[in-house]
DNA sequence: CTCTTAGTTGAATTATTATTCAATTATTTC
DNA sequence: GAAATAATTGAATAATAATTCAACTAAGAG
């Protein structure tokens, strides 16, 4: 039987196993938004800055400071991490302050450190 | 007052905000194991692996037909896995079967998922 | 022991992402 | 309104990560 319908050179495809799972698995776009949440936290950058601003709320300059980081590289992954809605700003005359805006974020680094701990 | 012990050129540094959040931030290293953690999962190849982990165990040449890749390159995702201690692998005869070898990765998965329902 | 094949690996390439730099915007102060 | 400044932005650069490709390893079959 041909095995053309299969991407690869391998005669040993376990058929039914890989016809249940595939019939399982959700569509693209689900995969497309989990790996783009947690993305979000893959870089230390971001999580130092939502760690500091599940702290304190501030602004950029002092987020700069807290990181030893250039104001401009802070705006920029405060600008993504505002466009994920992962935080949320007000501004008060020159300066903007931030805040976290996602309830899933302290949960999601408990679960984190968890298992930093437990792989140790 | 001199503000050189701060990186940038704001003289708005809310000064005790900062001192309070940097003596309240864990090591470097935390984060950095954080950010490893969650970069694992941010990427769609590897969320679809473990996806199709969790629903069965599978060799590599399932794996790669249910992504519909290469066999190299979801090998070459196993070893970061594998190195990562998140997935484990059997081998039995010519086949390579590989399993979950974390309870946190549905956890994680589970978090994820609301946080994707909650932003709609 | 040779052939075939499942899987792995390293190096090269391609793609993606972070940071820097310079310019710009918005707001306050004089 | 001009000067000063907190923050943002876009483009360029630098850094990182994913995939491909070709070579290799290990195991079973003849």
């Amino acid at each position: 039987m041909s095995k053309n319908e299969f991407i690869c050179d391998c005669n040993t495809i376990h058929e039914e196993t890989v016809k249940e799972t595939l019939a399982k698995m959700p569509e693209e776009n689900t995969f497309n938004k989990i790996a783009e949440f947690f993305k979000i936290l893959g870089d230390t950058t971001r999580t130092k800055i939502l760690f500091a601003l599940d702290l304190n709320e501030m602004c950029v300059c002092d987020i700069a400071n807290v990181l030893g980081m250039s104001k401009s590289s802070i705006s920029h992954q405060l600008g993504t991490l505002r466009r994920m809605n992962i935080v949320k700003c007000r501004k008060e005359g020159k300066e903007v302050f931030y805040t976290l805006d996602d309830e899933h974020i302290k949960q999601v680094f408990e679960v984190a450190l968890e298992h930093i701990e437990h792989k140790k």
